[in-house]
DNA sequence: AAATGATATGTTATAACATATCATTTGGTT
DNA sequence: AACCAAATGATATGTTATAACATATCATTT
């Protein structure tokens, strides 16, 4: 069950980040949980609505931005640049570095899917930036399209 | 030379518009010239400031947005959404539709080459998709890394 | 228990990016 | 000249994000 699930990713996270110092607050983990059961990408501003919607309290935006970008260091949600929108990250393993998430952006539903393009594939695109003189660091990638229950439920 | 290179680009353009109505006036020229010469992408308003200092005129940012917006319709100019910043369109001929344009951006000197993946390697990303359902649309992309002069100059 | 230090959050202001709306001007057409 | 559409100006506002400084919270040491 959904519940379940979040509570394992959150308890992961908390293993985590066991080390020195860092704490999973309430406010964090309450943010990962709105991101987790969102089924689409969120801006700064409608987690801050969820958040006071959900739990009858008002957070800050500044607050909201600090913990995106403390999830952004941690690898526990991304940034979608080509929306100004965010997502959890969905590597829930403590091997996962997240250096170049890439994402299928549902232009209907707005779904964002984090997926892994092979080696093979994400060579060939070195190999062109390659010609064209540059060298490629790991990029994050937003493909735009439509999922298949979008594609399904076209007029 | 570089000043008739822009003049022709603006040339073209202007036989390009000559349908109902649609002027390149001497804003647009200016700030298509604008994008023309800088060597690295600009943002809304430091395309205004430009604006400022090459012509002793000050034009106002809404002004500006609306002329970025048209070049974007026709297919002058696009925006890079990971960095906020416009472009002109590399393609200077009236075949180019610039669906999905395609750059490479590196990461210290800003530059943005506009380039042209392969449609094999479109095709590998789109076979990507498919198989996490998704059907991709023409999605402008936009690799990160360093081009061979910063490679070169790296310390 | 009090002091200290590190981490997190609150508060306020402002920067950076972008659009809406309505008034006015401009340039080509009749 | 009068008209009309297109372009621009002017003003307000919305949206996204960071800076700067103060306060709270929690863990550790004294």
């Amino acid at each position: 069950m959904k519940e379940q699930w979040i509570e394992r990713i959150i308890e992961q996270a908390k293993d985590k980040y066991a080390r020195t110092g860092v704490r999973l607050t309430t406010k964090r983990k309450r943010i990962l949980k709105i991101l987790l059961v969102s089924d689409i990408p969120l801006s700064a501003y409608e987690i801050a609505d969820s958040y006071n919607n959900a739990f009858g309290e008002s957070i800050p935006e500044m607050t909201v931005y600090r913990i995106l970008n403390f999830f952004e260091q941690e690898h526990l949600s991304h940034k979608l640049s080509s929306t100004n929108k965010y997502v959890p990250c969905s590597h829930h393993s403590n091997s996962c570095t997240c250096e170049a998430p890439q994402f299928l952006i549902c232009g209907k539903c707005q779904t964002a899917e984090e997926i892994s393009i092979s080696k093979a594939v994400m060579g060939e695109l070195e190999k062109v930036a390659l010609k064209a003189g540059y060298s490629l660091d790991e990029s994050q990638l937003e493909l735009k399209g439509l999922c298949n229950k979008c594609i399904g439920s076209e007029e």
